[in-house]
RNA sequence: GCCCGCGUGGUGGAACGGUAGACACAGGGGACUUAAAAUCCCUAGCUAGGAAUAGCGUGCCGGUUCGAAUCCGGCCGCGGGUACCA
């Protein structure tokens, strides 16, 4: 008999999986396919928790479905360009290539230890050469079929260090390396025509019911389907008329003035030649380019002078606005502002002295606006004030289809539907992303490179010396020799595109090739064909809008242009979030770094002090700030080797896949996971033990075996639907129910057989173990998923707990058919029923079969 | 600001609208041991009570229902996203 050493197992099983293949992917047309995929890692060189957790959940998915006869793939890469890396080149010097592929070294390094049940040989980078060319032959392929195009688009311009900021890079309005005021800038772009795609986008994730339905309810509002009405307000100078777009049309006679976006080509016009315009505008352009940003900015606004006649009433005037919170790339970046039912309106026409008319009241309540613009749901009833349509009661609903119907009839107006979705730009002016294939001709204008001159490779040095990251800029823009080309249709000298591409455009595909990823175009479609469509995707829920929206529209791109077949232009069947792992953040609270920045520290650096937290070296206090998503800019990361190291990798992973529902975060905390190594200890001894039993039959052999079918029954039922915590409630039951069980050998051996099954898929290497040590033949992961015997699962009877004005106070056994009428005459005699009753008739009595009785007093 | 979530004992959490707190951690008590570790057994929401038991209790306020942690409305707090973090 032999202690439980985590370390001697998994290695051993480790190779045992490894020299059989045992999860090398094969096409295998006479089983039926699985695809796992857990959303891939960027590589910043320390796997997390989080990581963990996630790669956990997928494998004991595959697992699974590798034990009930799928033949399964289950890949693992790195998504690898990005910002990270260009910023450790910048502050510790280094080349970025070289930084991303020691940190892909080391964290697949720090994986493999964990044994997951994955095909490394389809394993890749985002930033291989062999990935982005073949992403680069996509984009001519996508350039082709007319899904690409340029346009104007504003970017974070800091104009000290000049250069475009991420916007992640703007902290308070102000760059963060030059500390300047930001400033929102135009430049020429590429864009993907997602937004042609709205409507597809839009009614296809109906289809999608194996997705949370949060995840499309927060896509349905992204892209924002809205119908309206669009109309030309009059110029009293005559010029051409605005054009606005409004999702309330009804509330027309409430308009205060006509309001235009700062970037309007209005707004422009009127620029030149007024430098107190100019002043406004550049007032406007200030601070970054997020929604939010421009959303809670200060309302400003600028009078134009021009005035517009009403459409309804030819003598009204209303005057014309500059307003800082219209945004030109939605609907046409020009509005009629109707303050009494908009609260933005409402605070912007309080600020200008501007009028406030009210054109609806609620139906018991004629108070006129004040403070607070008047906004009831558009489904509840409002009485009209002068309604042009002749309403006169009527919902916000009813009234928008009636002005919408009553302006198309008079001919100043039409019904419109538009869509929030912006397109999608994916230039970025930086060196580490996939170069965009495109040259620049003085002749030709911008052309297209030629498929046999890709890959496009990136630059390693320039001139002969490494690339200087520290300079602020983009290297590629200022690399020597890099730019220069020849035109791919005249032949004449040209310069190719700078920009690379958005790293969300590398992780939109990389599903797809996983299915053939040494393939010499991006897909291999007798591959694609059989492998598509990830059967379940497993992923945070931080991507729910961008990523998953990107990749759809992507699979939708690569049906067209020929590269996924027509059933995978919705690539992800079924979709899992699961929950971040969050851990407090400790800052010092008694200094900052040499630039005036908050010092982050590790978990294990800092300790509890007389009630307080301390940095354990210094003394120095610190605040707590609680329960954020682990972040390597905070420091707050936990180091899972630490507990692999101690524990061994199936308490890791039993550890993060206990306790807490996968679809919600959870707050690290060492204590658990000591626990967790205790218990699988416990099982091994238990096996052991059974191993070393005499033969025989023993106490309670049927009782044992029934409690092993209800695990079977409730252990495989939580790994189908994410429970698996609730597998492990189970399980923890199960193990308690063997340990104390007098049964003998045949019965033992079959239920701890069993148990190491159903542990599997959690704790691979201790099951693969104690199936050996119990005589199972072959290996785990080769047998077949034991099934629950419905026989050995019906209860005979059940309890019945009995409610006294809905307040449990007593309960009753009964045989689980036992019919309504007799149930109601065991309650109602029970002492505590009479008791209550005492000698009345209950008011009401209600039984629920195998469920409850309640008596209503 | 806007969109989407979440909130249950000391802690992580469980609970098809039907016995709130399964399972586990930390705690308390005990057994074994010269002692400790390891292991095993018992106990445990809060308040009152020796106990039986009673009252209270799922962020707060209100509603629907025979019955609400669960459904609806309104607040509060926290988290995610907000189109150049990935």
């Amino acid at each position: 008999m032999s202690r439980y050493s985590a370390a001697e197992i998994e290695a051993k099983w480790q190779e045992a999986w490894v020299t059989s293949e045992t999860f090398k992917a094969v096409r295998d047309e006479s089983k039926p396919k699985y695809y796992v995929l857990e959303m891939f890692p960027y590589p910043s060189g320390k796997l997390h928790m989080g990581h963990v957790r996630n790669y956990t959940m997928g494998d004991v998915i595959a697992r699974y479905k590798m034990s009930t006869g799928h033949n399964v793939l289950h890949p693992m890469g790195f998504d690898a360009f990005g910002m990270p890396a260009e910023n450790a080149a910048m502050a510790s010097g280094g080349h970025p290539k070289d930084w991303t592929y020691a940190n892909i070294d080391t964290m697949v390094e720090q994986m493999k230890p964990l044994g997951l049940s994955l095909d490394w040989s389809r394993m890749f980078a985002t930033c291989d050469t062999e990935y982005y060319g073949q992403q680069q032959a996509l984009f001519l392929d996508m350039l082709d079929k007319e899904l690409v195009y340029r346009k104007n688009a504003v970017v974070n311009w800091d104009p000290v260090d000049m250069t475009v900021l991420a916007n992640e890079q703007v902290e308070g309005g102000r760059g963060w390396r030059s500390g300047a005021l930001v400033e929102r800038r135009e430049l020429t772009q590429w864009f993907f025509k997602i937004s042609d795609m709205s409507e597809e986008l839009l009614s296809s994730l109906d289809d999608l019911e194996n997705w949370p339905a949060k995840v499309r309810l927060m896509q349905e509002n992204w892209i924002g389907k809205s119908r309206g009405l669009q109309f030309g307000f009059e110029r009293v100078d005559g010029e051409e008329p605005i054009t606005v777009y409004t999702t309330r049309p009804d509330t027309l006679m409430g308009a205060s003035f006509v309001g235009i976006s700062p970037d309007h080509p209005i707004s422009k016009e009127l620029e030149e030649g007024n430098p107190e315009l100019a002043e406004f505008l550049a007032e406007c352009r200030k601070g970054g380019t997020t929604e939010e940003a421009i959303e809670t900015a200060p309302k400003l606004g600028y009078d134009t002078g021009i005035r517009v006649k009403h459409p309804l009433n030819p003598d009204w005037e209303l005057p014309v606005w500059i307003a800082n919170f219209i945004l030109m790339d939605y609907g046409t970046g020009a509005i009629f502002a109707c303050p009494a039912h908009d609260q933005r309106d409402l605070d912007f026409c309080r600020k200008y002295d501007l009028p406030v008319i009210d054109t609806f009241f609620a139906l018991d309540n004629p108070t006129p606006v004040e403070a607070e613009a008047f906004v009831p749901p558009k489904s509840e009833k409002v009485k009209w004030v002068n309604h042009f349509a002749g309403l006169d009661e009527a919902t916000g609903e009813d009234a928008i289809n009636a002005t919408v119907d009553f302006a198309e009839k008079a001919g100043w107006g039409e019904g419109v539907t538009k869509y929030r979705l912006r397109d999608w730009g994916l230039s970025r002016q930086r060196y580490w992303g996939c170069p965009i294939p495109v040259v620049h001709c003085e002749k030709c204008g911008v052309v297209p490179e030629k498929k046999e001159n890709l890959p496009i490779e990136l630059p390693y040095d320039e001139g002969g010396k490494p690339i200087d990251f520290s300079v602020p800029g983009n290297p590629l823009d200022r690399h020597p020799t890099w730019r220069d080309c020849s035109c791919p249709t005249c032949g004449a000298p040209a310069q190719r595109e700078t920009d690379t591409m958005d790293t969300f455009v590398d992780s939109s595909w990389y599903f797809a090739r996983f299915t053939a990823p040494r393939a010499t175009t991006p897909t291999d479609l007798v591959e694609a064909e059989y492998w598509m469509n990830v059967d379940q995707y497993i992923g945070g829920i931080e991507h729910a809008i961008l990523h998953l929206l990107y990749s759809r529209f992507f699979a939708r791109a690569m049906n067209i242009t020929g590269h996924l077949p027509e059933k995978s232009k919705e690539p992800f069947d079924a979709l899992f979030t699961q929950g971040m792992v969050t851990h407090a953040i400790y800052k010092n609270a008694e200094r900052t770094d040499e630039n005036g920045r908050a010092i982050y520290h590790y978990p294990n650096e800092v300790e509890e002090r007389d009630g307080e937290t301390v940095v354990k070296e210094t003394g120095e206090k610190i605040t707590v700030i609680p329960s954020a998503k682990m972040s390597k800019s905070k420091n707050n990361v936990v180091d899972p080797l630490a507990i692999i190291s101690s524990y061994g990798a199936d308490t890791a992973r039993w550890f993060v896949l206990s306790d807490s529902p996968p679809e919600r975060d959870v707050e690290w905390t060492a204590s658990g996971a000591e626990a967790s190594a205790k218990h699988l200890a416990r099982v091994h001894r238990i096996a052991t033990d059974v191993a070393d039993m005499p033969e025989g039959t023993g106490q309670g052999d049927e009782d044992l075996l029934r409690e092993m079918h209800k695990a079977i029954r409730d252990v495989t039922l939580g790994v189908e639907s994410f429970g698996f915590n609730a597998s492990i409630a189970k399980l923890y039951a199960f193990t308690n129910t063997l340990a104390k069980s007098k049964a003998g050998k045949d019965a033992k051996r079959e239920a701890t057989r069993t148990l190491a099954q159903l542990m599997s898929p959690m704790t691979p290497h201790l099951s693969e173990e104690i199936w050996g040590m119990l005589g199972g033949e072959g290996l785990v992961i080769d047998a077949a998923w034991p099934k629950a015997d419905d026989s050995m699962l019906v209860e005979a009877n059940v309890t019945l707990p009995i409610q006294i004005n809905g307040k449990r106070r007593a309960e009753i056994s009964v045989p689980k058919d036992m019919p309504k009428e007799e149930v109601e005459k065991i309650a109602l005699a029970h002492e505590a029923v009479a008791k209550a009753l005492d000698g009345a008739q209950p008011k009401k009595l209600i039984v629920v079969p195998g469920r409850i009785v309640n008596v209503v007093i």
